[in-house]
DNA sequence: GTCGTCCCGGGTTCC
DNA sequence: CCGGGACGAC
């Protein structure tokens, strides 16, 4: 409890009943909830009784992390973990409950998009609706915990929705799959179940939330009854920072907390440890603006500072260049590494152009977030036969594989399926088979050759699994046996071996999940840095394993074994699918944008969105125009004042992720989808104080009305503007932007902008490296024709340099040398489809 | 049924 | 400006 200040003392060591913790930006909110959470474990709970949930699977792990500084091992006992990751393990748990069954899949957005675009053309509304607007609709009524097909507009009911939700949540059902927000509701349908509700409201004695204000009725609803039972719930969170009311997010929850719990203690943290005076004077300013908060100001002993640097371009990539030559220079000069720098902004599509800057710059820079991994087409491919294998019932992902890649089976096949599975009640995978035994009429002798061969592939691949092949390994057979790697190398193009190298990178993240299932227990789905087995205290009777018979003993779990309860959740081993393939497809389901490592040797391009929580020396934040950030769409949930008081939020934590810079830049013109638009200062640029900026005020007194269709771009003569800007031909890298107050803008090089020959850094993380899988013997060998057949007891010898070698995913290629010995042996292979690759020698056969 | 070309539209933000 | 869907040619 060292370094603690009085405020955060008092929260930390609060000790039951409810308590608010109203923390603002950089106050040490973490710090305290790990002290709090190690407090209760040391004076007043067991650990395993302990719930803390949050928003991000980085946040719990960071938590983790801190937690296992203070407390050593018992970190581990207790259940730090999302929303939909602590959720989705209750419903795995007791998944019948619910109309489940274990194997139940997480439905993403494609995932509802595909499948209510089908039911929308199925139902000839197409011309009425987007998939997109029933999805928005479907989504927003769930997160208020209101049935959908019922959820009134006005004074109706929106036909179209009504008419499209049931189907797509029979499809659900039928499909034995939730989405996002089903993961919530359901687990409150457990809550009040009859049968385990007791259990599940009794589980944890002590209930902490991160991040109050992001919760939306649903998650609330749930927290409270986690709580139900002990009243120790404790939550966290800063008004100011409330910026998911997009998604539902309702920060009354934590506005009005006291409200429904009268005794709550009431803690304030306003004394900011991260920032300087002048980044937070800036911050302030801009918020003061906000009429609906809860008020807190934040101070902090740190006086001064460098002012605040500003910079208007003359197009995004004027502005670009700036930043990244920027950053370059003082990477040059200063005492900085690339990691403490950040760049911000308000969408994704502004990351492209800023990251192309940073490479012509030679900056190590990242972009998190934008088309995330996993929803790379391939990608999704691969998942998706992992599906089907995981659950014959999965249409959506036989839709999406059954003629990927292409093998004749068309639309008209799979319609002729669909209608033989509607008939008889059973999915696309059951009838396809049927149609190979040629049970389904209309269906001629070739399309049913076409589909044996996607049968057969289906039934190899379910013989791997059965073979007890590791999640890695069945990728890797999945990749080879679907013919996914003959097409990809055949068509031989950069981005061909782009998307190999993708599936590689999704080996190489099945290989750590599997290492980390070997070595740890269910828990590693939470903890980020599972190393070691669960150490229960002796005392305690935690489960962690299955019992020899498969089945753990309810007794043991009973009462008080919240955290351990549901570790056991998984432990139940299943005849035909291990749970691993399940666990590995939840964990890409929950995956999310934040949780990529903000590399230690990158400069992070992100979205204001996900910087919440972080902080860095240098901040940049990009795009501060009206109309962009504030962003001034209208949206039908939400009025103006509501938007803007939420954009308005959001500037206030893009400001305080800065330590000790920050600088903030706008253009004058932007591309957005290809045409140029003319953009005008943002309106927060003029909250900020003129004290805390460099070179006093911007020219910032136009001031853009909001865009109508009269005035699309904001006001009516845009070009009235350019003619006082810059002239501005020759669509250059711009040099400055024309207005003077551009400190630190030294005219600079004309650097043109192109695709480095060499990347200045290399993401040198091995993208096929395999590491260790369990000790079994492969089992490639599961069928004489396997095209992955591996001959046993070759291991250890290594191959010699020069010899030609395949590989199951990678083909053929030549060794260039080997290192490490035994299973772990690897070799270093020069292939013709994907290039230099390290893989594990017992994967590669030698090549008469 | 596949593959190429053209046209249209893109929800900002995420679990 | 991109990618996905629609449509037409093999």
């Amino acid at each position: 409890m060292r370094g603690l200040n009085p405020e955060q003392y008092a929260a930390a060591t609060h000790t039951d009943g409810p308590l608010l913790v109203l923390a603002g930006a950089g106050t040490g909110k973490t710090r305290v909830l790990v002290h709090r959470i190690a407090h209760l474990v040391e004076c007043r709970a067991e650990p395993w009784t302990v719930l803390a949930v949050t928003f991000t699977k980085k946040a719990a792990d960071e938590m983790r992390h801190r937690l296992r500084g203070l407390l050593g091992s018992a970190a581990d006992a207790m259940w730090i973990g999302t929303f939909h990751a602590t959720c989705a393990r209750l419903l795995r748990r007791w998944p019948e409950r619910v109309g489940l069954t274990k194997h139940f899949a997480i439905f993403d957005d494609d995932d509802q998009m595909k499948l209510i675009g089908r039911l929308v053309k199925e139902a000839k509304i197409e011309e009425y609706v987007t998939p997109r607007t029933i999805l928005t609709r479907i989504d927003r009524a769930k997160n208020r915990g209101v049935d959908p097909g019922k959820e009134e507009i006005g004074v109706y009911t929106d036909e179209h929705v009504a008419l499209i939700y049931p189907k797509y949540q029979a499809q659900l059902e039928k499909e034995n799959a939730v989405d996002f927000n089903d993961i919530l509701l359901k687990t409150i349908k457990l809550a009040d179940d009859e049968q385990v509700g007791a259990r599940i409201r009794t589980m944890f004695r002590h209930v902490l939330v991160d991040e109050f204000q992001d919760t939306n009725k649903v998650q609330y609803d749930l927290v409270r009854r986690f709580a139900d039972a002990s009243r120790n719930l404790t939550v966290v969170g800063d008004d100011d920072q409330a910026i998911y009311g997009w998604r539902g997010a309702n920060p009354r929850n934590l506005l009005d907390f006291d409200r429904d719990y009268p005794d709550a203690k009431v803690v304030k943290l306003e004394q900011n440890y991260r920032s300087t005076q002048v980044v937070l004077d800036a911050a302030n300013a801009v918020i003061s603006h906000n009429q609906d908060r809860r008020g807190k100001s934040l101070w902090t002993e740190a006086q001064g500072g460098d002012l605040i640097e500003q910079f208007v371009a003359g197009d995004e990539r004027g502005e670009a260049y700036f930043i990244a030559s920027g950053i370059r220079r003082m990477l040059d000069e200063g005492p900085y590494s690339p990691s403490d720098f950040a760049v911000l902004y308000r969408t994704n599509a502004q990351s492209r152009v800023l990251e192309e800057h940073m490479r012509a710059c030679r900056v190590p820079a990242k972009v998190i977030g934008a088309v995330s991994f996993f929803e790379r087409k391939e990608v999704k491919d691969v998942i998706a036969y992992l599906r089907l294998l995981a659950n014959s019932a999965s249409d959506s992902a036989f839709d999406r594989i059954v003629n990927v890649p292409a093998r004749g089976i068309g639309e008209a096949t799979v319609e002729r399926l669909r209608a033989a599975a509607r008939a008889d009640g059973s999915s696309t995978m059951a009838a396809a088979r049927a149609a190979v035994r040629g049970e389904v009429s209309g269906l001629g002798a070739g399309p049913r050759k076409k589909l044996a061969v996607f049968v057969d592939v289906m039934d190899g691949l379910a013989s791997v699994v059965a073979a007890g092949a590791s999640v890695a390994e069945i990728i890797i057979q999945v990749v080879e046996r679907s013919g996914l790697r003959a097409k990809l190398e055949a068509e031989d193009t950069e981005e061909s071996r782009d998307r190999l190298s993708n599936l590689a990178e999704l080996v190489t993240t099945a290989s750590d999940f599997d290492d980390e299932r070997a070595n740890g227990s269910g828990a590693a789905m939470f903890g980020a840095f599972h190393d070691e087995e669960v150490e229960p205290a002796p005392a305690m009777a935690i489960p962690q394993t299955a019992a020899p018979d498969g089945e753990p003993s309810e007794a043991d779990v009973d009462g008080d074994g919240g955290a351990a309860a549901l570790r056991a959740a998984d432990q139940e081993p299943d005849a035909m699918v291990p749970a691993t393939i399940d666990e590995f497809l939840e964990r890409i389901a929950l995956a999310s944008v934040a949780d990529q490592a903000a590399g230690t040797d990158f400069v992070t391009l992100m979205t204001v969105h996900i910087a919440k929580g972080l902080e860095y020396p240098v901040v940049y934040v990009a795009g501060l125009e009206d109309g962009l950030f504030p962003s001034l769409r209208e949206r039908e949930e939400q009025s103006q004042d509501a938007q803007l008081e939420e954009e308005r939020r959001l500037a206030y934590v893009a400001f305080t992720r800065a330590k000790h810079r920050l600088t903030l830049t706008w253009a004058r013109t932007r591309r957005v989808w290809g045409d140029i638009r003319f953009q005008m200062p943002s309106r927060f640029l003029d909250d900020v104080p003129p004290h805390c900026l460099a070179g006093g005020k911007l020219g910032s007194a136009v001031r853009a009305p909001i865009p109508s269709a009269a005035a699309p771009y904001g006001y009516d003569d845009p070009w009235q503007d350019v003619a006082a800007a810059p002239a501005y031909p020759a669509r250059a890298p711009a040099r400055s932007g024309g207005y003077a107050n551009t400190a630190g803008a030294t005219a600079p090089t004309p650097v043109h902008v192109r695709k480095p020959r060499t990347p200045a850094f290399s993401n040198s993380r091995d993208e096929f490296d395999q590491r260790s899988f369990d000790d079994h013997e492969p089992v490639f060998d599961v069928d004489a024709d396997g095209a992955g057949a591996h001959r046993k007891g070759r291991m250890g010898a290594g191959f010699a340099t020069g010899t030609r070698v395949s590989h199951a995913a990678f083909g053929v290629g030549r060794v260039l040398g080997n290192m490490g010995e035994g299973a772990d042996q690897k070799t270093l292979v020069d292939f013709a489809s994907v290039g230099t690759k390290t893989v594990l020698s017992r994967f590669l056969q030698a090549q008469s």
